[in-house]
DNA sequence: TCTACAATGTGAACGGTGCTTACATTACAC
DNA sequence: GTGTAATGTAAGCACCGTTCACATTGTAGA
């Protein structure tokens, strides 16, 4: 079913490997990805992937390190440059969507203890990072970058951990828009009073 | 090893593999701990847990549950009835420290999809989202409990897991506690604006 | 063009895992 | 006491991550 005319040597497994990954963690659900199964997805033997990854973890950095990029895209794609606080609000709540939109790929990105040694992964979160950085700087150029960036990062970052796990309800989803819009106002209010 | 003199039928092996799984998240560290590896260390065979629990999620369930408990435990250590914003602010350093002091229960209770099915566990959440909402309603009792609660509770909740995953620098203490204090206060500060 | 070599794939195997099933032992109600 | 339900054991299933010896292939240098 592979389809690719069955080449001993696959040519892109070290791709395809992460894109078999992706693919059974959006069908599979929330059920952790075994490497066997990716191989197999793959079209390969079960020993294959460790010419292209040390280990079982390397292979979830990069699948992560791709999510981390779909997951800036689908903020850009929110809106392309935030510059006020509805802005900001949308981008926040892309960013509950994206959790609750793909539980799975969300916590191989966030879930576990994350791999400190991957270089892939950690440029990616900076990247995350700074461009969060970004958004509150051009939003609030006279605040305090840093707390503020943290702070909403982190409200935004609880509340997606809280619907994902059912803590809070997550059933209407418009509900969980305005819910997540007003915490943001909320902060965003805060930073403004504590600024002035 | 045991020391109970190997009595065939263990006495209370339901409440003794909680005790075991707690240690060995204590001692193993993050690793993920087995359904084998508890019955092990609770000198019983690896069949003998499904007379207890039907799955492995089961006992986690029942882990986290106590694990709940603790932290509600060492929430109200912090302060035993808080009411000033100084007081939830030091309220929530404990809910950051637990999470940072005990990293693997911390990620049994909230990491993965929880089972909805637990009763035992989701009365124990709902036990602590109530003592939030009760010392919101303390704390501002003209305030938005709802919303104040739910957004306090993801801003801390989202602290402890980017400094979990390291996303955020966690190697100084202080510095952990004076962050999540500024940030809670600057919701407060917020909250407070919005309602008068 | 032939050939050595590095890169990349295979297959079998090891120990560990969650879970089930058949059976053994024990506690307890009658 | 005895029958029954509760609770333990032992063996076995399929799967997992990982390793190792071996097969196949692309490619650089003669």
């Amino acid at each position: 079913m592979t389809k690719t005319g069955a080449a001993y040597h696959h040519g892109d497994l070290r791709a395809a490997l992460v894109r078999a990954a992706l693919e059974l963690l959006e069908e599979g659900g929330a059920s952790e990805l075994s490497l066997r199964g990716v191989a197999r997805r793959a079209g390969v033997a079960p020993s294959a992937p460790y010419r292209h990854y040390p280990d079982r973890d390397a292979l979830l950095s990069a699948v992560a390190a791709v999510g981390y990029l779909e997951l800036a895209g689908q903020l850009a794609t929110a809106h392309p440059s935030p510059s006020t606080p509805d802005d900001l609000a949308a981008v926040a709540v892309a960013y509950v969507e994206f959790a609750l939109q793909r539980p799975a790929l969300f916590r191989v990105m966030f879930g576990g203890p994350c791999d400190r040694d991957s270089s892939e992964r950690a440029a990616a979160t900076a990247a995350v990072s700074a461009y969060v950085g970004a958004i509150v700087e051009r939003a609030f150029p006279q605040g305090d970058k840093e707390a503020l960036s943290t702070a909403i990062w982190a409200l935004v970052h609880g509340l997606a951990f809280l619907y994902l796990d059912g803590k809070l309800d997550s059933s209407d989803p418009s509900g969980v828009a305005s819910r997540v819009r007003a915490s943001v106002h909320a902060l965003i209010a805060a930073s403004a009073s504590l600024a002035s």
